[in-house]
DNA sequence: ATATATTATGACACCGGTGTCATAATCAAA
DNA sequence: TTTGATTATGACACCGGTGTCATAATATAT
């Protein structure tokens, strides 16, 4: 036998026609017991495999997923953001337990990338996940809709789309950060992040710590805030920048851990304890959070449930079933630093 | 236009044949500049996008690679080993530079995985990543070889094909760890991991450390040893019960950087000071690492350039050149920990 | 002016399956 | 016994491209 095995070559052997191979091999209920064993016998036998480009090319549909990272493109480039890392773990599980095959594929923001896996037919749906900055995402997004791509986002709000995100409630995240700060009796609160809206995510955490604060009457200073992205060393400079310019808090919520860490090694570097000195809460829970020094605590954002959902949800809308966005509660991890 | 537009919807178009509207699309010089021109508007008008199965299925290549990520079942199904998801990431970002698409997958090592990605054309060759023991693997070996499936492993070696596997230097790496302690003058070492071949690499690191210590005439002593796979979990409970026995060292050896920050965490238990008790050292250089307290020292594995050459490697075996497996160099980073 | 090479294009088989329709064989119902 | 239903199978078109061969149109050489 050269080359692989066609269901030609099984029908060969089987004494019957290609047809029926193929039936068999589905297990339709249309061929007799015996002939499909015996199919199926050979077929083992001979190494066979469907070809998938064959029987998708002819079903129209490939039983594939395509997950497409954005990267914050300033962050860098080596070093993949662990939260995200940890986001592809568990969206690779949720479709190996749907039976789907997985694509993955980092991607700048505005590159051209709103056709490519769908319109190839390389998969039937795209799952998007990145931090932050959908600005860009608008028009493509629009693109998307347009020809009928099934995607879901993490995090990013589509216009007149209620079916399309997977997200952590950041405003309640951002509200119970506050909340805790508080019942320990740290009013003289920072944060760190981004509170503009140019990063929705980051945005709405920033609300709902300011609005909790504000709930119990106290007001966050502007001058204790500082810009950051989503990098230890972002988080290290702005905390830096915070500090050199005596600005006094004790009390500091980060955007997302990885600032935090940063923000605790500026603050060791200034002979500022954590947490006696300041509390320090962050927000994701990645894996390196509960081993820093002191561990963190932070606002956990469930990875394997969000990759379940998000896998789930593309797959409802393949399907054509009706599908409502999701919104995960956080859950705040008491550790080490505040 | 209902549905997605064909190369013939462009040919009616253009008011061409089809053939040549395939032609144009792949920029064959056969066609008229000004016919290829206009083939190419009308395509991007109409949101064309060559079908990849229908081209996969005709030119019998997919330009698809398929990672295959083999975890310990041992270890906690939720949380994925922070090295093979580095190496994952720098898979991802080589297949990308190469204009491949990448297929992830996790695999049981017991599972029937060897024939499905090449025999069903889903992807043109594979990567094998797992950590440890491949004893499960050698047959399934010997099938993809017999089938001229195109593979290369990370870590493994297989018989008698030395153009397969992309591995770091373990032994290498485990007399670097070696003459750091003696260098530091720490000549009372002990070592966490598997001493024991089932798990090659680990077992490559403990020669190289044992072998090492020994030309400087430094015995390791077999009851300063102490099984563990690569968690944290199994870090920890490997260095309590060495602590338990009463076991005493200076200096200790753990296989991998999980293993270490567990046995950190039972030193610093057991109110054992590091690193002036006792020096840890780990494998890996992961993440967290450098975040630990004390910063961890450890034998760097630059998964980057490993992602490349796995991904290289494999290209060149598709097409039918060359290959000779790659060993590459690690380096010992030295931070806090010893 | 004729033969030959070059360029541009169309027709068509083919990749390896899947789905539809037709048909032969067996069996139950009338 | 004849008719209708059921079961098992084969023939064949089709999915949407790619590669080969034939051919028409034009350019170049003799």
């Amino acid at each position: 036998m050269k080359g692989k095995a066609t269901s030609f070559d099984i029908a060969h052997y089987a004494g019957v026609s290609q047809s029926t191979v193929s039936r068999a091999l589905r297990n339709s209920p249309l061929v007799n017991e015996q002939t499909r064993k015996r199919v199926h016998d050979i077929a083992k036998k001979l190494n066979y495999k469907v070809d998938k480009n064959a029987s998708n090319l002819r079903t129209q549909q490939s039983s594939t997923l395509a997950l497409l990272l954005f990267e914050d493109p300033t962050s860098d480039e080596s070093q993949i953001n662990p939260f995200f890392l940890s986001m592809l773990g568990s969206i690779t599980r949720a479709c190996a337990k749907e039976g789907y095959d997985l694509l993955v594929s980092f991607q700048s923001a505005s590159a051209d990338w709103q056709a490519d896996y769908e319109d190839s037919h390389r998969a039937d749906g795209i799952i998007l996940l990145g931090y932050g900055d959908y600005i860009d995402f608008q028009p493509k997004f629009k693109t998307l809709l347009e020809q009928n791509t099934k995607f879901v986002c993490w995090g990013a709000t589509v216009d007149n789309r209620p079916d399309l995100t997977v997200c952590c409630d950041n405003y309640g995240g951002g509200k119970q950060a506050a909340a805790h700060f508080i019942a320990h009796n740290r009013h003289d609160c920072a944060f760190i992040g981004d509170a503009s809206d140019h990063s929705p995510e980051f945005f709405a955490r920033f609300q709902g710590f300011k609005n909790e604060l504000k709930a119990n009457n106290i007001i966050l200073n502007e001058r204790k805030m500082a810009n950051a992205i989503s990098t230890e060393e972002s988080g290290y400079h702005a905390t830096r920048s915070l500090i050199a310019n005596n600005i006094k808090f004790n009390a500091l919520f980060a955007a997302s851990d990885l600032i935090a860490i940063g923000a605790i090694r500026a603050l060791k570097e200034a002979k500022i304890n954590v947490p006696k000195d300041v509390a320090v809460v962050g927000f994701d829970n990645i894996a390196i959070a509960s081993f820093v020094n002191p561990p963190l605590t932070t606002i956990e954002q469930n990875t394997t449930v969000a990759g379940q959902m998000l896998v789930e949800n593309l797959l409802k809308l393949i399907r054509g079933e009706d599908v409502l966005s999701t919104l995960l509660p956080p859950v705040l991890i008491a550790r080490g630093s505040s």
